[in-house]
DNA sequence: AATGAATGAGCGTTCATTCAT
DNA sequence: GATGAATGAACGCTCATTCAT
């Protein structure tokens, strides 16, 4: 019973994952999850008590790894010269490279097909984080208009980001975030 | 044209602007279009054919305003030094800023709230235009690679701009805009 | 006033007519019959009080009009050998075919595009006439077998008259007018 | 398949039955359709999934059925003298009348409600099989006229047979088919 | 009297969720 | 626990009719 409703849990999961990914939280059709998993749409809601808590536990172990990520990375780029912004970017990215193996497709739901659930805000909790790793990593001080720039900053970096997972794979995407590190960081305190 | 025919008009672009904003195109609902404005949802119809219609009501004009300020400010850029991209950077960000305060609601709906309408691909379109003024201006080569670099400096920048719209205005947004062309394009040719 | 009024009333029902010929009484508009005549919708229904009436008027006349041009053709042949059906028949064709120069449209629409109004039962009203005259033109006895047969009869033969008059023309309408009636009535005796 | 599935599915075949019969397809109402049979409008989707496949599913079998078995009638006639169209009249009105028992409702509905659907054209579909047969069986030459008289025997004959169906059973109707074959004809060269 | 804007019930259809078996 | 039938609010949209000017 265990292990039947475990691989039932699993099944639904799955197919549930295929359906965000393709139509987002609020297109996405329960019945065409049923479907997907051949489990009857009853007995789906037995595992998962509405869509929005289904969509949770698609996407809630993502949702939590990948900031903690973040904030470790963070750490360990302390121990380093905290003005090296290049580094804590690559730290970043290979953080988020490690997420992606593991992730992926979650983030990917999470940043672009969470409009209408609860996770609606997870890009901006990221960017956030981000925004404020370089406020205190590349600004001398915490103005307004820092903050500002930090912002876009964050979310120009992580836009770029997002766009190599999504778009290239292996050493192509190596490079690439490693250039784009390099075209956001380098020289940096000149140009602020 | 007799009663408040205009009137009536203004409302219900208002009430469908704060909808779309709201909830975007496609989960916005006619109904409560109609409830917010105060017009029977038969009347509506006598303004506007469809769902899609008003959506074009809506946006329409900012949707056609401003990829021709950005060709514009291109085409002006072009007879300084072509290699001065930041130039051209702020050239784009203060058409983009002229825009901004008459379709600032509008565009912002143009950018994230389209899906599912004739204008999906409004963001992406203009991102494009970037994109290509990018690849030619900073790349010596249109490489795959520059390609992809090219693309995510366009979607970061303009990301950017976006957000200074979206959050600061006057002599703040003004600034802003002129340290964000500054980081990105300020020693570009030693960082890409 | 007394003047314009009529115009007006006039326009409506031209408009009405081929509305109603177009469309049929369930599907016709009234909001098409007011731009058709250039009458405001609401104006037009202070002619006419709703589309019920409106078709009202457009047939009334033609369906007051030609029960009594049949009933008028059939005392007109009562003068005359009442076994000659095929003299009956011909009465009622001509009959018919002068109402057709007057009624034509409007009693067509009566035919086939009254459902949904009240004349849905207009063209069983003809038929039952005729039926009964060929009951008793015809037939020896009104047993309930010949008047079953008398009603298909009369329904074959008015269909076939309305079939030539959609279709056809001038002489030749009147020759395959004359061609039905010595089908359906040559030698009836020894059909029946 | 438990519950009471093919009993629903019954009930809303009945309602929507009697409901086409009531207002034909354009002005029937899936609502109707659904009160009438108790079934949630939602649940009643479950089983046909639009009103068109409702529509469908009430008339194939006979729509399908009618035709071939008028076929059927023409090509066992066709085995004896082809001039005989009082035969062939009667070949037709038996297997006709065989359907009726099974589809007459339907048939009925195919005739004269099908106005919107797919099935518009299947009265004239028939009437055109009866016009050819008779057409080739009747007349020496196919001239325009000729195939206009063709064109309303057939359709007088057909619509006579419909009447008995509709409003007899058994012998009765029989016997008014056969006299109304005899009445169409006999001696049908001398009438032509 | 004339105008056309306003009204809202109704249409076919969808879908997350609940309920009976 | 499993099944899928049942439920009904909501969707975009239409249209005869009424109402305010």
């Amino acid at each position: 019973m265990q292990y039947q409703k475990e691989e039932v849990r699993e099944r639904i999961l799955e197919a549930a994952l295929a359906e965000f990914e393709r139509s987002g939280y609020y297109r996405a059709s329960m019945r065409k999850i049923a479907v997907g998993s051949k489990v009857p749409i009853g007995n789906l809601y037995r595992y998962f008590a509405s869509k929005e808590a289904l969509f949770d536990a698609v996407v809630k172990e993502a949702s939590e790894a990948i900031p903690r990520f973040i904030a470790k990375s963070y750490e360990h780029f302390l121990t380093f010269d905290v003005s090296d912004l290049r580094r804590l970017a690559e730290e970043i990215s290979v953080a988020i490279s490690d997420i992606a193996d593991r992730y992926g497709r979650e983030f990917l739901i999470l940043i672009d097909k969470s409009e209408g659930s609860a996770y609606a805000q997870f890009y901006n909790g990221i960017r956030m984080r981000l925004e404020e790793m370089f406020l205190f990593g590349i600004f001398p001080r915490p103005t307004k208009g820092n903050r500002m720039l930090a912002k876009t900053i964050a979310d120009g970096f992580l836009t770029g980001l997002l766009t190599f997972w999504r778009e290239t794979r292996g050493e192509e995407r190596r490079q690439l975030i490693h250039r784009l590190a390099k075209f956001y960081f380098n020289g940096v305190e000149s140009r602020i």
